[in-house]
DNA sequence: GCTCAGGGTTGACACAGATCAAAGGGGGCC
DNA sequence: GGCCCCCTTTGATCTGTGTCAACCCTGAGC
């Protein structure tokens, strides 16, 4: 049902279509982390499919019958929640080994949408075989929770940043958290291209683009970065840190 | 380690130490639904102990090391977190039925604390243990996940509030999910004591409570509901669900 | 190479909510 | 039963961010 659109447009992407996570260099970031060899095994033939998608093709969509979760093998994502009268929140920017969509297990149907923001694969992870293996693997079952656990205690520093942080707290926050995770991707930790506008970073951080966009040039005049479009050079790392207290704390 | 004052204080909590999901009302709310009657007894043997807790107990702090979550039995609780420069947010309140702790599943240390608002007991679930059981009980396992994703679920829905609310569409949406709460406890929908502050629910909602206490007034100017002080009785739940949508969409 | 569309930047102004301040009121504790 | 502290309410003012608007830049498509 999904994922047809894709196909048609992509033949090659039957390349990949055996996940081969004993293969794969995200295997310590994602999923298999903390598996033996032989469990990894065992974890690919589980996770038996890629599924490759274009700029802007939706992974999946709010409402949706929920039956597998995605881990992201390469490429970018968003996933955003929208309300009856049409305002939407992007509640999340995903990124090569993090696992997408389990916010739809506790209804059994997709509660948001996922987009991908540039060319992007994931691997399908059925979540049904998912729950079986894990029943027989403890090492399995265990790093699953980790994973679900780490995205409750991810929202909840979401929750801080909205709730009480003001808006150039808000975007060093999130600038120090893509360095990070490009880092730990063995990506530069100062130099990167933003996949996503202003307008979805204003959404994500509870602020309008235009502020994001203000916040970007007062970064740069200060010096702590270098803003050209979407590509971000960081500058000055402690400085950005500097940021994430109150003002008044600052000059304290 | 952790408990130690509460049981001095309290040697009568020894009561309630088999805790019994098979007796309890609130089965069906909690971490027993969906299960047989001999599954519940087999998890019976897990969910050994309870606890009670005074008001203004914590249950646990952030930074403690995560052995357990807990069902709420009866009582009120907030969760926080705090960053190193002072600055709080409440992250959640918990009744009767619902499951804290979860976010400590990851590092295997908690991640914020959890506060009895008033005198409260809770289910002691090993955690551990709990993994255990649920690779052999497979309605178990199933069960605890959708528990775990409907924490997604909900924190994607404060971030919602949070980002892209305004000060009384947030109270009117408060005010709502507790009356929801509250009714599916069998209490009445529509009058209910506060268990909290108005700077606790201030720093749920991302508002000063000043703004709180406006707020709550001006829904009493406006007939939507009558406070006094911590007791509150909604007389319009339509019109509150008004307050959900933007005042531009609400005279359009 | 030009045009066009969408994203981004910047400025002027408005306003929701924060901040500061002062005064009531209720519940817990002695 | 009385006192005190904390919570709450309300008013006045301030300010960060939203809103509205104009313009620029860049990259895609013809």
């Amino acid at each position: 049902m999904h994922g047809n659109v894709n196909l048609n447009v992509i033949p090659l992407s039957v390349t990949g279509l055996k996940a081969a996570c004993s293969q794969c260099n995200l295997r310590e970031l994602c999923l298999p982390f903390g598996l033996s060899d032989s469990e990894i095994d065992r974890l690919d033939n589980l996770v038996s499919a890629r599924r490759k998608l274009k700029r802007g093709q939706h992974l999946y969509r709010a409402g949706e019958p929920f039956e597998a979760i995605y881990a992201v093998k390469s490429g970018f994502f968003k996933t955003d929640v929208l309300t009856e009268d049409g305002r939407d929140q992007v509640t999340g920017f995903q990124m090569a080994g993090e696992i997408l969509g389990m916010d739809g297990i506790s209804s059994e149907a997709h509660t948001c949408n996922a987009v991908a923001l540039e060319d992007s694969e994931v691997c399908l992870i059925p979540f049904a075989e998912l729950e079986s293996l894990s029943s027989e693997i403890r090492t399995l079952q265990s790093h699953f929770h980790k994973v679900m656990s780490r995205e409750i205690v991810r929202d909840h520093g979401v929750m801080m940043l909205l709730g009480s942080m003001r808006a150039e707290e808000r975007l060093a926050t999130f600038l120090l958290n893509l360095s990070q995770r490009f880092t730990a991707r063995g990506y530069s930790p100062a130099e990167f291209h933003l996949r996503m506008t202003r307008e979805e970073i204003g959404s994500y951080l509870g602020l309008k683009l235009e502020t994001v966009s203000r916040a970007f040039s007062r970064f740069q005049e200060e010096g702590l970065i270098s803003v050209q479009q979407k590509h971000i050079r960081i500058l000055n790392i402690p400085g950005l840190k500097i940021m994430l207290s109150p003002p008044g704390a600052r000059r304290a």
